[in-house]
DNA sequence: AATCCATGCAACCGCCGCACG
DNA sequence: GCGTGCGGCGGTTGCATGGAT
């Protein structure tokens, strides 16, 4: 017997497509209630004739409070090269990061945008000469932080440093698969330190307290930013934020308010510098 | 003006991991 | 230990839009 389709909301027929205004409405007002969470019964409280799965993307990728849309920022941009050559796709991870971008939006980016760019980089950078050249005559940050990442510096002591931090036999150096799994290894023992999404919607709440939203959709807009969070869920996000706020020096450089070409290539230097000279504390 | 094509993005689908009984 | 249900994630699709021909 296999499992019972997800979406089949009682027997009813499930709505799909685009959401309208009205549903968007009722299942902001439903959460501002309810709070997030226990999807399954959101279209069987709301009447809303949408799969639980599709209630809970609709909050989270478009109308939990705190989400910025539109453009990148170059600063952006190299936080999210920088964490997917570390990381892979491993997009919430990466949005993780990034707390006012949702998954979606950031592999979206990178489909469209970023992996053509990595493509066209790498297509014209010379194996020989890439690292000082394109270091020192990219146009962008963004520019670099593909060149320094994606061409494989063959035994590069980053990847020397990561294999021998890891365990990889030194046979193996030169092979960027091994250094970057130890490298994401690594990083996913950071990961409880990285913002959670929880943090992300404390960071919301907050946000929504401040600021009226510019969403284009002045219903939704009026419904989400005029709710006031209490104190006691304010403070039960402070607490957390609290025990997230020992950022590493990986974190301080991603989320660094520098010039952000300068954060990015200064920071690569200080992890490389620091891992090869002491793989522990790396 | 009509058609074609590329692009961007919202949403869906299928799989996986975890919690729970 | 096993089956089930749910939430979460990543890959993919389909539609709307804008530019090129």
């Amino acid at each position: 017997m296999g499992r019972p389709p997800c979406c089949d909301n009682g027997g009813a027929s499930v709505k799909k497509g685009p959401w309208t205004p009205e549903e968007d409405i009722i299942l902001v007002s439903y959460i501002q209630q309810h709070g997030p969470g226990n999807w399954r019964s959101v279209p069987e409280n709301t009447g809303l004739m949408r799969c639980s799965k599709s209630c809970r993307l609709r909050w989270t990728n478009y109308l939990r409070p705190g989400i910025k849309r539109g453009n990148f920022t170059q600063h952006e941009e190299g936080i999210i090269i920088h964490l997917q050559a570390l990381l892979g796709n491993k997009w919430a991870a990466i949005a993780s990061y990034l707390p006012q971008r949702t998954d979606n939006d950031i592999k979206n980016y990178w489909n469209t945008h970023l992996k053509k760019k990595v493509k066209r980089l790498q297509q014209q950078t010379h194996p020989a000469d890439h690292f000082f050249q394109h270091t020192s005559t990219a146009t962008n940050a963004a520019e670099q932080t593909i060149s320094m990442n994606y061409y494989n510096p063959s035994s590069s002591n980053l990847d020397s440093a990561m294999q021998a931090a890891m365990g990889y036999p030194e046979t193996t150096t030169g092979n960027v698969a091994p250094a970057a799994m130890a490298v994401s290894k690594l990083f996913q023992s950071w990961m409880p330190k990285a913002p959670s999404p929880e943090m992300a919607d404390y960071k919301g709440m907050v946000a929504m307290q401040e600021f009226q939203t510019d969403r284009e959709d002045g219903a939704t807009a009026s419904m989400t930013s005029g709710h006031r969070f209490s104190s006691s869920e304010i403070l039960a996000g402070r607490d957390e934020a609290a025990t997230a706020t020992t950022f590493s020096v990986l974190e301080n450089w991603l989320l660094d308010d520098m010039a952000p070409g300068q954060a990015a290539m200064d920071g690569l230097m200080d992890i490389s510098a620091g891992c090869c000279a002491n793989p522990i504390m790396f």
